[in-house]
DNA sequence: CCAATTTACCAAAGCGCTTTGAAAAAAGCA
DNA sequence: TGCTTTTTTCAAAGCGCTTTGGTAAATTGG
């Protein structure tokens, strides 16, 4: 069923069907109702392709994923990210482009789903500290907001991100009020805006308190469950072991947990951790008592944010960019406690 | 730059540009070098839009991620398996739409898709027992393979599963071998197909050797880590505990591995744990030994499978059903061990 | 060397919609 | 009633591509 069938039925012209269905006052609301009931009835809806050469707009938004080849790793806030974006699409008419390429044809990617006029808009996952994607879509002329920021790029564009800086300084001066010295910081790849962030926050709180920074204590890595585990094992069974993880993502933290168990100790009272919580819809880490003192941003939430600053981008042109700071809470659970140091002068007190 | 721009720039007619670019003879072959270059020169790329039009293909294949509005879980697996779906799509010139619609109006989204002609072909996820959508998409007339199986479904249709009651099958005899008696069972929610299968593969291995089935030890859930966690708990705390946990998903298996440590046991010594592990990326399961024993099989890599069926189902019309069965691969880890009970009469008898 | 093929190119139609500009019908006004 | 204004409808152009049905140019064969 398409335009020119339906208005036959009719007897109307497509002129009139298409100004009814699409809400144009030049048309009788008794005609209307005609229209949209025989629509109904017959299951009709514009063929989305004709629609959006005829009106220029694609009604479309670019997701790329790109799936490093040799690393297989696909990002798993991804997964929530889209679902928060795509609830605002669904509500807006948007559709979602998703496009899967290989981490070194990603340049290719964004230039063909422009140059095919396939998308309206883009959003940039995962932003590098120096990222080149914000000058090429620049560039390209493309609407664009990113998710996350670049930290050298001067320019001036859109986006969305969780104050890591602060978050990662908040949980680290958290941990060292409760008397730790030795603060591990597990963290993602280097490369990664957000890891850089979270590692600076880290370092400004020990700064501040006058403490050496350890770069022993430091760990930049894809951030997997056995990252976690490998690294808080070696930690663990050192003379001077760490007696605080401070862990970029809730996943390694499982790592961390199973190694400090492993090692006959308890989580919360012999080491502390504290984790950056994205919410992960299956690893929810909340309730009054959560098993992770944590920052908690959602990360689906950031999609909806960043979806509906797409969209308004998109619509108005000319609109000054967005910059958007989301703040993480802080929620303190079972997995952090008093330094063993300090409980044992505490104690000695008494 | 479009192919009038394009084509007025050369020097030749639009017919002559399109041709040199999508490979047809009847061009010389010097006028096709030339095209070539300047399409490349000029960064030009068919509008896709206007491309899909004319020759009434989409060129894009439909999956639709259902978000639960009140439990707002996204399922886990989605994400790898996109990844590995993607692939497929990007190397046969497809594009991936993703509708992320509420479950309750999962089907006008369906119908709309198809309505609309955006896509050629639909991807069905975590097909139900019995699932409305496989008569809903055979009535539509649309192209659709489903991951997965919906048993109570009498149609023909294309599908690419796992073998899920003879891998749960394996792993309860495999248990069973070990000595273990009491033996509980973690899985999906009740209505999911391949909660179904796992239940009855589980089963099987019991009655095979003229076991009861206890209902007290089988729960289906949402396959969070909270899941795993709670229910081990409590098993853990009754009176005669399961020796064992045969479980659906990697993810409550970390809540059971918790839940075990924290009751001060040891995992593939006092109690043993087998899961069905879908290798997913950030949870790498392997190596000579890995954490869990598991009837591993690779999400991704049904992706790739489901898409290649769908695109060949799309070349082809009139091919008979692609019905594909992945077995998994059993890989013993250090989570299994005899039954205490087994280990403790051997030990008696030396 | 000229007719019959083959090769290389082109004009125009069509995909299904929106939108412009015009016309017909209805309503308002004197 | 007749004329103007407003409302309602329509025919046709256009979005950017592919593809059909040509025609002119080059090649072949007798």
């Amino acid at each position: 069923m398409n335009l020119k069938d339906l208005s036959d039925l009719l007897g109307l012209s497509q002129t009139t069907v298409s100004r009814a269905l699409n809400g144009y006052p030049e048309v009788r609301e008794s005609t209307r109702q005609k229209v949209m009931e025989a629509a109904r009835a017959h299951n009709y809806a514009p063929n989305t392709r004709a629609k959006t050469l005829a009106t220029g707009k694609a009604m479309t938004i670019g997701h790329v994923l790109p799936v490093s080849k040799k690393h297989e790793m696909v990002n798993p806030i991804f997964a929530d990210f889209i679902a928060g974006a795509g609830e605002i699409y669904s509500d807006n008419g948007f559709d979602l482009l998703l496009s899967v390429v290989d981490d070194d044809s990603e340049e290719a990617s964004y230039r063909k789903l422009v140059s095919r006029g396939a998308v309206d808009g883009i959003i940039v996952h995962g932003p590098k500290v120096n990222d080149s994607r914000i000058a090429l879509l620049r560039e390209l002329g493309v609407p664009f907001v990113v998710h996350g920021r670049s930290t050298e790029i001067e320019a001036d564009y859109s986006w969305v991100d969780v104050n890591n800086t602060r978050a990662f300084q908040r949980v680290t001066e958290f941990l060292l009020d409760l008397g730790h010295r030795r603060i591990a910081l597990l963290n993602g790849l280097a490369d990664m805006d957000f890891a850089t962030r979270r590692g600076a926050g880290y370092v400004a709180a020990l700064e501040e308190r006058g403490m050496q920074v350890d770069p022993a204590l430091m760990f930049h890595e894809e951030m997997t469950e056995n990252f976690g585990f490998e690294i808080a094992c070696s930690l663990l069974a050192q003379d001077n072991p760490p007696t605080a993880f401070v862990v970029s993502s809730i996943i390694p933290a499982i790592g961390v947990r199973r190694a400090i168990s492993d090692a006959g100790l308890e989580m919360g009272k012999d080491v502390s951790v504290v984790i950056h919580d994205d919410a992960l819809s299956y690893f929810s880490n909340d309730g009054d008592e959560p098993a992770f003192t944590a920052v908690r941003s959602s990360v689906r939430q950031a999609g909806r944010h960043v979806a509906q600053a797409l969209i308004n981008k998109i619509a108005t042109p000319g609109a000054p960019v967005h910059q958007e700071m989301l703040e993480a809470v802080l929620a303190v659970g079972r997995s952090t406690g008093q330094a063993p140091a300090l409980r044992q002068a505490l104690e000695q007190e008494k």
